[in-house]
DNA sequence: TTATATTGTAAAGTTTGCTTTACATTCTAA
DNA sequence: TTAGAATGTAAAGCAAACTTTACAATATAA
């Protein structure tokens, strides 16, 4: 699954560093989101989208 | 975290078997994220939220 | 009432999301 | 050009999502 997480947070001027803490993940887990190394849980996906005002939509491409 | 899976799923007369079988998880998944039991990773929250025609946001109800 | 469909639940195992620690690489500003 | 900030990545470990098998409980229809 893709997203739009890293352009998003550099338009809103945030690091990784910043947003892991502000939805209470490691940085590391951000990093790997980003890149598509994994997908995030649902409470994660919702805080993502918490943070950039956003919809889970807007904000994750799913593919089947 | 909530969710109206089972009343979405009774209006469109689906059983918990034939949900889980639009959808590629087990029946004790489905069974599993009605009752509460854990979330659905985001894959699965994108499957349900398309066999009822409706967005994430509006089948699960996300308390920080 | 009885058969059958549906739902609930439990246990054991696999995979994946996420953590911490640690270090290497790439930016960016002085 | 060099220091420090930001990003990338790896390994080991834990917890949660999900599987299969199996059986018990509850609906529903004949």
């Amino acid at each position: 699954m893709k997203n739009n997480i890293k352009e998003l947070r550099n338009a809103i001027k945030l690091t990784q560093g910043d947003l892991a803490e502000r939805i209470e993940v490691s940085r590391q887990t951000i990093n790997a989101i980003e890149k598509g190394k994994f997908d995030p849980s649902l409470p994660t996906a919702f805080r993502l989208a918490a943070v950039f005002n956003c919809t889970i939509e807007e904000l994750f491409i799913y593919e089947s």
